[in-house]
RNA sequence: GGAGGAAUACCCAAGUCCGGUUGAAGGGACUGGUCUUGAAAACCAGCAGGUCGUUAACGCGGCGCGGGGGUUCGAAUCCCUCUUCCUCCGCCA
């Protein structure tokens, strides 16, 4: 959510940073704007009235315990009930704060300016495109035997699917990798729910404007089903969304920061409006293994510790021998909560292009605000700190630019040596 | 699934039946001081934070006893509701 006060006070900037994510917000935050100064001043009204029935009321049981009679106090009492009633207040803090959370997170300074995916700029581009004596596959053709979407599609539906031997093997064994080398370079291990209240989901971003892309837990339970009350659950579409809840409503210690959380999710998306696209193989699914990296750091330092992530990130590319090229996304193409983002993109050489296999953004103090997450600086200032999330990265998209890119013309992949201590060879 | 408890400030804990200077006793921890070569102990003093509104600022005011609602002139205390935790029985990986 963004700061309503520096909305009122950098007005143009932030209207015009907005708007360079390809709508136009004017008219949205002058109304916002002027709901919250309307909110102020009943506010304000309202405040004075309660303060002058807190006095009275107390002059009530004074008078009482000295047997002095209080007709005149309440008299003017009465007068004084309608002025505190917080009705029209409430009407009109939920109306701006609702709004409010629709807004996108500001874009910083040096964002590049572009529409779409096709307007991101590349950054570094790392390796080189493996040479192949033969027409490479795509990945679900390399092992047709061990991706079997068409029992997926019967167990379930399409968008999942079920591996087996070797492949589920090795899917296990680049997770395994992935969270060892995070712990090993700073991250704390997290071990989350893959079911999360509202409240959660409104915190991270996702509520309530993506409602329609995440997967609710159907409410048909009976009224003792403990699921079955006025909060809602959800499948988590990312393991950012526990991440960035660790401290909600809460004040991080001074000294503290930053803090480095790494975590293996499932993750449930609906996929609503991609229909028709990456129908066939794991690029696209509803259900999908991701290894998330989170960070939260002061204000001073969140840009540097994209940096660091990034390359946090890329280690794992490096390691596993993939070419990849970094892109920082375009004002059209950054996400809804972030602020500024790099997208890492592997080389397929089926598709012939780079496919995103991580994204890692630096979210500012956008969740901190929703979730009330507070920390204390040297000086015992009570702060939103800055919120970083990355994928370090997708598992099943990793799976399948391996089988991609080391494939033999027979049929076999050829595995990249750091994951061989976890397949026991 | 059944039957009972409980949630008060950093921690422990009184107050809740019977509503009124209780924004909250007491203890611990913590901070400062006295004493001491230094420390400990003892003693003295301080100790609700957070948040919202207002103000140039000092300040003033609202909220706040798990969350939300209600009754009342007035709620930690009464009512409704949700959440969380604990004990026993049952079931289960």
């Amino acid at each position: 959510m963004l700061d309503i006060k520096r909305l009122i006070n950098e007005k143009e900037q932030m209207i015009a940073s907005l708007n360079l994510r390809g709508s136009d917000f004017t008219q949205e935050i002058e109304e916002i704007i002027a709901t919250y100064e309307e909110y102020t001043k009943k506010l304000n009204a309202m405040e004075v009235a309660k303060s002058e029935l807190n006095k009275k009321s107390k002059l009530i049981g004074q008078y009482k315990k000295a047997g002095k009679d209080t007709t005149e106090l309440f008299a003017e009492i009465e007068s004084l009930k309608q002025d505190t009633d917080k009705t029209v207040v409430d009407e009109l803090r939920n109306s701006y704060t609702s709004r409010l959370m629709k807004i996108p997170n500001f874009l910083q300074a040096d964002t590049p300016i572009g529409n779409d995916d096709e307007d991101n700029v590349e950054v570094k581009v790392y390796g080189e495109k493996p040479h192949f004596d033969f027409e490479p596959k795509q990945h679900f053709e390399v092992t047709s035997m061990q991706l079997d979407f068409d029992r997926a599609a019967k167990i379930s539906k399409s968008r999942f699917v079920i591996t087996k031997g070797l492949v589920a093997r090795l899917e296990r064994a680049i997770t395994n990798y992935m969270l060892d080398t995070h712990s090993d370079r700073g991250y704390m291990e997290i071990g989350v729910p893959f079911i999360a209240n509202q409240d959660s989901l409104y915190a991270s971003g996702q509520l309530p404007k993506f409602e329609n892309d995440l997967f609710k837990i159907a409410q048909n339970g009976g009224e003792d089903d403990e699921f079955e009350n006025e909060r809602s659950f959800y499948l988590i579409p990312t393991a950012e969304v526990v991440l960035a809840n660790m401290h909600r409503d809460e004040i991080i210690e001074e000294g503290e920061l930053p803090l480095n959380y790494t975590a293996y999710s499932q993750c449930f998306r609906k996929e609503a409006g991609s229909a028709g696209r990456d129908t066939r193989g794991l690029i696209r699914m509803h259900q999908f293994g991701k290894v998330e990296l989170f960070k939260y750091t002061d204000e001073a330092t969140s840009n540097a510790e994209l940096e660091k992530m990034v390359e946090d990130a890329e280690k794992i590319l490096q390691d596993l021998g993939l070419h990849y090229r970094i892109v920082r996304l375009c004002s059209g193409d950054v996400g809804f909560g972030a602020s500024k983002t790099f997208d890492l993109e592997v080389w397929f050489p089926s598709q012939d292009k780079f496919r995103e296999v991580s994204s890692c953004s630096n979210v500012w103090d956008f969740q901190a605000r929703r979730g009330k997450i507070r920390y204390r600086d040297a000086e015992g200032n009570v702060k939103h700190p800055h919120m970083l999330n990355g994928s370090g990265m997708a598992t099943g998209r990793i799976l399948a630019a391996i089988l991609e890119n080391f494939q033999n013309e027979d049929g076999t992949v050829e595995i990249p040596k750091v994951l061989l201590p976890y397949l026991n060879r």
